[in-house]
DNA sequence: GGATGTGAACGACTTCACAGCG
DNA sequence: CGCTGTGAAGTCGTTCACATCC
């Protein structure tokens, strides 16, 4: 009566490949970054310099992108071309996501409309709902479906990731029809924690424990700063 | 060059209690189950069935409750009224947080609808936009109102927590002005870095990044399940 | 000089394993 | 006997410090 056997909490577990969790998280940062300082016309930059737009130490920023291979050039620094290069491969966005939305309200709706994702090479594919009210409604260019249509269209559209967006009531429930269905990688947004199969990957984000976690920071800090 | 001075990525650093940053996210997941459990009418659980229902194992559950003091009673286990009371105080939720939301699109009103808010403690205060056509304008009973007015209202409210759903490129400059205005913890949603005084809290929900995280998961783990 | 890449030290978190209590 | 609390061991992640290279 012990070690969990499928996925726990808040992501589940990878592959052997040698990167730290939570540099991935960071890559993420890296790339956005260094895309916009492109848009600028930069096109060198230190890890020193990364670091202190994104409030990382340069050690720790030359010891994630080491994980990308030899890219930078001692006394200069890296091309900011070949790091995007390299880290939208490594992520694994040097392609296209094809992704549905179970769960069409509010924060739906915002994901939906937020153009930074198909910029990362996500797709919104198709959308669902149970609330009859809702099915057939379009938006953002797509069609609300019923749930019965979900394993033939995921299956049509090629669909791999599925993000969840229903009261925490609903979530494992469509959480298992987006698996009977074929998806590899869930998104949930359900303040509710999911059971899957070990070869489904998982990432939560649970707004409720986001909020909390913020007051116990205040509630704790007081009035003392941080540092050392 | 390096050490990041202000607060950095995901969250800023605490005192120095003994609690480990990690258990604190896992405290609201237990205080949330076990108020469930509750509801259903349990009383009693051990370590091992909190930790079954929230993918942990049992020792891991039993360290995080030790922070609380020694709340278990060995051959039974803990009683949910005791540890729901404990683990409310020490996350500091035990009273009202005054909370005020700036950018009040789609994903503002995902948070102000979610009722389970209100239920943890945090009461919205205030909203604030700087679009004209949404400015008198109410949601869910409150008003919302121009960014001159947030100085003002913050302090006639005692709001101490913020939320920022605004447009990346706006982020920075409504974080100032809540710090300005004495807020004392941000969360943020906008997809940038933010940097704030040491006296200042932050979380940071990046979803751009959680569903990059999820592609790379998902990118990695092609075929092979998890485990050892 | 300026910046990278990296072993080694350090620190944080998790799991093990078991004594001890109800 | 079942279950807690906790040192000890183990694992993971970060920082330091420095040899190395342009």
């Amino acid at each position: 009566m012990s070690k969990p056997d499928t996925s726990p909490a808040s992501a589940s577990n990878g592959g052997e490949h040698k990167v730290s969790r939570a540099s991935v998280g960071r890559f993420s940062l890296y790339l956005r970054h260094l895309e916009r300082l492109q848009r600028e016309g930069l096109q060198t930059i230190s890890s020193g310099q990364l670091g202190d737009a994104l409030g990382i130490t340069d050690a720790q920023v030359r010891k994630d992108l080491a994980y990308l291979g030899s890219l930078g050039q001692p006394g200069i620094g890296y091309q900011a071309r070949e790091l995007v290069d390299a880290l939208r491969a490594y992520l694994g966005i040097d392609r296209q996501w094809a992704t549905v939305v179970v769960g069409i309200g509010n924060l739906a709706r915002a994901l939906l409309r937020y153009r930074g994702f198909e910029r990362q090479g996500f797709r919104f594919a198709a959308l669902f709902d149970t609330d009859p009210a809702k099915i057939g409604e379009r938006v953002d260019g797509l069609e609300i479906r019923g749930l019965d249509a979900m394993a033939r269209i995921i299956k049509e559209t090629g669909a791999e990731l599925g993000v969840i967006a229903v009261p925490a009531d609903a979530a494992q429930e469509v959480a298992n029809a987006l698996v009977a269905a074929g998806i590899r990688g869930v998104l949930n947004f359900a303040p509710t924690v999911l059971r899957l199969p070990s070869t489904v990957r998982l990432v939560a984000v649970d707004l409720a424990v986001q909020l909390e976690q913020l007051a116990f920071l205040v509630h704790l800090g007081q009035d003392k700063p941080i540092g050392p």
